[in-house]
DNA sequence: TATGAATGAGAATTCATTCAT
DNA sequence: TATGAATGAATTCTCATTCAT
């Protein structure tokens, strides 16, 4: 999940007991808040039940009546935040299916669809991050191995339609091209951060119209240019041949 | 430094205590292989001194002798890694002078040259992977921030000097371009490091063999030929017109 | 509080932690009897919180369960002592109201009281007098700043009383006075202790006594008489006319 | 030595080796200098032999040849700062020879005299100071044990002629006084500190002029006329008769 | 189940003193 | 003697997890 703003898994593991499902809506709520909060601020080895159980309101003990640890807590929030990406995805992104599929216009609308999440769900694009960022090996390989069989990597779907359709150069390895397009969504992340930032310094109410700012959209465009076309000037392009 | 494989600074803050230099070669060097070790197993937060002195077969006491803390030692050892990475490079690569530049030869050589680099310092790679993980936002740019004036960003200078030469696509926003080659170095090190478990475990002895391995070598110029050009079958693309 | 044995202030700050007043009126009584001990014997600086845990026989964990930190439970327990002694002087001295006030009988009494309290506590004059040594100036103005703004300084209130009454001499500066009156109660206290040690020595088991004893009143006496009538020799004096 | 500023012994036990004392001149000037700089600041339980050597300039290891450990600087410290204080007054004070002498001016004197030596050895003065509040009874019992029996309490002796010469009330018990004197000339240095510290942040170039200082005057004259003829207002003082 | 107190294993750091050269 | 590195005991503090009610 999360290698970026636009990847993510779907998974079910479900980590909590069944203590945790049966509580009333709303304290289950509470902890889920708080652990979203708290995976959002910190790394996992930085997070902290302390601050979990304090957010949420409730009794250190209850706290491993809900879940066996930390690991879990993070293993059942990032399942959490991949769903509901997903969910957001499906509801928005056009599915790419049909003969109307165009590879550059789907990555362009995932781009937009991607930030837009973004802005909507700040918290799970900072756990997001932080996962990306995760450098505790073995939880990261026991995490992406529980989820990695239900990975829907978008990307990859539409690369290989794409090729199918011709719109891809076909000498292209596909599998080298999903790392290329991981990073590249990655790098886009840090892109939008940056800005937000900047906005958030200048002019906090506005965020909200970073999607439909015309420089952000210059930049996107200009991004995904570099993607589709490459950095060389054509005429002069010689290396590749 | 380490934004990634290949963009380093260099740098020379001194800050173990002169005592530590004062140290016999043998022992020195016993302290900084432990530590390189360390750094390159865990990120700065997971690492322990605790570890470091077990390694270096130094008592507790002497530690602090040496250095004032964790993040001393951590200074220190990303700094003489980006110090003998500069050093690597300048021996290696050939300087970007005169006329016969062409910028992607030269990123042909540069990353020849990281991965060499990387093959015969992997604890320095992910000394480096671990450090653009680092999430310490203030230990992040307390580093950089000592550093960055030193720094010398290679693939900056060669863009603009492939721009200048007319090599490169003069419509581009060089900051963007920048984005765009430190995505591409990235997934070039994921691609580096899955291949290298790859052979790890086919035929460990020859790691080595990787970089005149001729399917690596095909990896490299399919990643090189994405940059230049980028995804589109050239006769198909439109969308950024 | 405890600029000497006579001087105290009130002082309320709630420094433990809910833990701590949850626990069993025994328990925490064996803590608090332990920091006091522990205080009582030693200044601030040579405390420790190893001493503490040990006598009350509670983990180390725990006690971070009850406070921040050693400084927390100092202030702590300079307050109770606070408390203590202002309960005890409020139910002990008569209150220094109406007309009938003489200020030196009011000093007697406020002195025997004193002395009596001493004696029933002994640790906690001890601590009272360490406080007063205590050179850590920023402890000291922490402590102090939260205790002033409750503190009753009972010989200034005397004092001020005796003055408007004519029984004081009217020419004095009210702020030496108060100096004065501090310096005479530290040797009072010194002569206390150097008394409780000789018959500590001498006949153990009847240390009560020594309010009683003869020898000490009249040491007593000649105190306050040192205090009301100066060293001079009557028909003799002649320097500070 | 130091019950305050007007009270010291005289000492003359030998703690550094021998070592120590064949140093040249002005490397053992620089180690009691570090010395009493560090004694100054501190109070023996948070006096480092590290910062001595620092300021010293010594290497750590030699600290040892010279002093077996840092309550053997200490007590040679005291002793030195007792010395000096000695010969001092000694040159300064006229001595209380022949028939002369007038206990309250020879009070006044040595004063006046004990100021000075403050002014010219505020260092000195900040030792006594720290020394008068240790709290380390081993330490201050081993200190004033080692030194009492040659001890030299001007006090004492002043009195004693005082009261032979009917200048001081034959009723009070001279111990008594001599305690009370001492509480009293300790309150005097506080009310000193406290002046100084005034001037030296209205007027730092004129602290020397404290002495001087027509105000200051005056209150040395309260405190002395308060010790002699006490706080009553003379016809109304009735208690102690 | 809910609760919150109990616990102890670690981690960092300090520093006096000893030792080897 | 001079030097400065070696050493480890002591101290504070943190925190995940267990336990008793």
């Amino acid at each position: 999940m999360f290698k970026n703003h636009l990847t993510f898994f779907k998974g079910a593991v479900s980590l909590p007991t069944q203590t945790f499902f049966n509580l009333p809506e709303e304290k289950k709520n509470r902890i889920i808040r708080a652990a979203i909060q708290e995976f959002a601020a910190y790394s996992f080895d930085q997070a902290s039940i302390a601050h979990i159980i304090e957010n949420a309101g409730i009794p250190r003990g209850s706290f491993y009546q809900y879940f066996n640890n930390l690991k879990d807590v993070y293993k059942y929030i990032i399942n959490l935040a991949g769903e509901q990406k997903i969910k957001y995805f499906q509801e928005t992104v056009p599915q790419f299916e049909g003969k109307g599929f165009n590879f550059f216009s789907a990555l362009r609308d995932l781009c937009t669809a991607g930030f837009q999440f973004a802005l909507e769900n700040p918290e799970l694009l900072a756990i997001g991050n932080n996962f990306i960022k995760e450098t505790n090996k073995s939880l990261r390989d026991e995490i992406l191995g529980e989820q990695l069989p239900k990975a829907q990597n978008f990307y990859e779907t539409m690369l290989h339609k794409g090729i199918e359709l011709g719109q891809i150069d076909p000498h292209i390895d596909p599998h080298i091209a999903t790392l290329f397009i991981g990073a590249w969504s990655t790098a886009f992340t840090e892109l939008y951060l940056a800005e937000l930032k900047n906005l958030a310094h200048d002019n906090p109410e506005d965020v909200c119209a970073l999607l439909t700012n015309k420089q952000f959209q210059q930049k996107i465009d200009q991004m995904i240019d570099l993607l589709v076309n490459g950095l060389a000037n054509k005429p002069f392009s010689t290396v590749s041949e």
